[in-house]
Formats: C-alpha cells, structure tokens, sequence
DNA sequence: GTCTATAGTTGGATAGAC
DNA sequence: GTCTATCCAACTATAGAC
C-alpha cells in the first residue's frame, strides 16, 4: 500500500482510540495495536508521536469544517431562525460525537503544551472563526439583514459562546441546558442585525430609473 | 510532619510542576523530585496519582473560589459598568496566570476521561456557576436593577462566554481580543436588566402610608 | 513497504528497612 | 513518617531482515 494511503488507514485507527481512550492513551504502540500493523509501520509513516497527533488534528478540523458548511446549507425563514437552526446545526454536529469534541479539546491542550505544535490548535481556530462569519454574513443575506457589528467580532462571541456551552455539555451532560444557552445566544445576535433598506442608495437609484 | 501538611506541600510542588509541564506530565516520580522527597513518600501520602490529580483540582477550584470573590468586591457606578469591571476582574484573576488556566482545562478533559474523576470536573463548574450567579445578583442589587430572566441561565450564558473567551486567549494569546469580547457580553447583559421601580406594590405601599 | 527484535527510558506501585 | 530498592508494565525510537 502507499504510504499516503497507509497514513490516512493509520489516522483512521489512531481518530478511533483517542475518541475511546484519550490522546494521551493514544501511544503510537496502541494505534498499531488498532490498526493490526507493526509498530515499525506506524514509525515508517510517522517521523514521531507529534506528527501522528498533528495528522488526527488536521482530520477532525477537515471533518469539523465540513460538518459547519452542512450547517450552513439550512438558512430559512426569519433572521432569527435562520440563527437558531444554524446554530443549533452547528451544536448538532458537534454533540452527535460527544468522544469526538473531548479529542478537540485535549488535541488542544496538548498543542499548547507542545513545542512547535502551537499551529494545530490555531488552525482549528481559523477555521472555526471563518466557518462562523461566513454563516452569520450568509445568514443575514438570505434575511435581507445586514450586522451593524463587524461580522468578525460577532463571530468571534459566538464562537466563544459555542466553544463554552460545548465544554459545560461534557461536563454537565445537561443537553436542555445547551440548547437554551445556544438559543439566547442566537437572539442576542439578531439584536446586532438590521433590515437592509430594499431602496438603492440615491445615486444607484437614479442609475437604476435611467435604465 | 504531620501526614495532611505534607500532603499540601506536595499539592504545592504538584502544581509548579503542572503548570510548567502540564497534567500529563505530572508524574509521582516527578513531584517526588520537585519536592525534594522520595519516591515512597508521595505513595504514601496520595493512594495513587488520581487521589494526586484530584487533590490538585481542589486546590484549583478553592484558588478560583477566592479569586471570585475578590473580582465580586468592586461592584459600582452603573450596572454597566459593575458588569464590565467584575467580568474584566474575573478576566484578571483568570489571565494572570496563563499556564494556571492551561491546567485547569487540563484537569477537566483528564477527569472526564478518568472514570471516578467525573465529580472533579463536576465541581470546577459547580463552583464557577455559584459565583457568577452570585456576582450577577450582587450587581444588580447594588446598582437597583432586576434581572429579567433567571439568573441561573444568565450566569449559565456568562460561565460559557468566559470559558469560551479564555480558551480562545489561551490559543491565541490576542488580550485585545479576549477583552473585547468580555466588554460584549457585558453589554448583551446590562439588556435584561431592568431598573427596579422605587415604589413599593399596591399593599405594601398602603401598610407603609399608614405607619 | 512491512516486519521482528531490541535498546533505552520513564512511570506506577509495593515491600521492607529505619 | 520517610527512605531505598525493586518489580513490572508501557512507551519511543531505531536497526536490520525480508
């Protein structure tokens, strides 16, 4: 098999145990275990522990970033709704493997902790904060909205608010709880939006008449 | 020495060394040596390293505890602004320590994973929740407001934002930023609060006319 | 590519001397 | 209480055969 190819059944293999067993449980020795390979293999496609965890992180940011254009697709009715179901969407994803999130987060923890890992928990991050402000920019389109914030700043609270409700639900395992936390957040964004004037600005306006 | 003073020696050392190299890190041997005790020693005080981690936990949460009620004491002006100065006195007690809060988050994904732990992490909340609720009723109290939905989910939305802003700082490091987003939620707050009407309802009103 | 074998390190936990 | 000594398990990483 390819070495690319072996890489991606490897990542597969190591996703499952630290989802079971924690990333700190998920030794290179235990992915080869998983994997029913020879620890030499899994050596000969990873230069070093790092680089097998840093190749899990990039997988689940895939998969996350994936998970929110899904979101995204459902933008309907009133901006309020179209906030609520995003977001709900959202939570969706996250909470459908509550193992997976716990990965996120102690993929985290253990970047920062890591000389020259830093990088993987910004990603996750970038992505994070893009995949949000280009639901929010979509969702206000789709409403004939506009935000009278900048969309990076309101992005940047509901990421925040996305990322504490999602930790408290680990912890907690009270889903109403979240649900209700997600849904205030979703109409204190609404209160941060305003209809867009379907009237063209004066001098548009006057081109439109023209033509 | 006494068998509990030890113990809170070596909390101490368990906690240097657990912010300097993080959870995973804080092995028995590597206390024992930070501590400048023996190996056996550690055994002896701590049944094993869970008994360990949990006692550093608690140390966590009492530290945080206090630190809460600090941020609590300066409440005036208006709701705004006791709401900006607790939530950013909160901020300071947090962010003070970058490596602190690197452990408390370690704490929490490492008690989620460990079974029997579940209450470590339980606690971390439960307490962060008391306080806030507390915080939040003191400041409107002390500035005449009424809050306009429970304080518990108010608190709960609070500890999420929190949560979610100093993670965020932690991978980021943008002080701006965190503050920022701090400032917002203050903001969303102070909007379901609701001055308290001076006059006192209809009876009592009347029992106080006639004394 | 894939395996086996092995070196070398670190960690949890216990036993027993003092 | 505190220490030393020791056992055993698990891990990273490499070398070398196929």
């Amino acid at each position: 098999m390819d070495k690319l190819e072996r890489r991606e059944q490897l990542v597969d293999a190591a996703l499952r145990v630290a989802e079971n067993e924690g990333i700190p449980a998920m030794s290179i020795r235990r992915v080869a275990e998983a994997a029913d390979v020879s620890l030499g293999l899994v050596h000969y496609c990873f230069h070093d522990k790092d680089d097998l965890v840093s190749a899990v992180a990039a997988r689940t940011v895939e998969e996350l970033e994936r998970a929110g254009i899904d979101a995204l697709a459902q933008v309907g009715g009133t901006l309020l709704d179209a906030l609520r179901s995003g977001v709900r969407g959202m939570w969706a994803a996250f909470s459908s493997s509550r193992q997976r999130q716990l990965v996120t987060y102690e993929i985290t923890t253990h970047s920062l902790r890591t000389e020259g890992m830093r990088r993987v928990a910004v990603d996750q991050y970038k992505v994070g904060q893009m995949a949000v402000e280009q639901f929010l920019t979509q969702a206000a389109d789709a409403t004939g909205h506009r935000w009278t914030r900048p969309v990076e700043h309101l992005a940047g609270m509901t990421l925040a608010v996305i990322d504490g409700v999602c930790l408290r639900w680990l912890v907690d395992g009270d889903q109403d709880g979240a649900l209700g936390r997600l849904d205030g957040l979703a109409e204190t964004l609404v209160r941060d939006a305003e209809p867009v004037d379907v009237r063209l600005p004066a001098d548009d306006q006057a081109r439109v008449e023209a033509s």
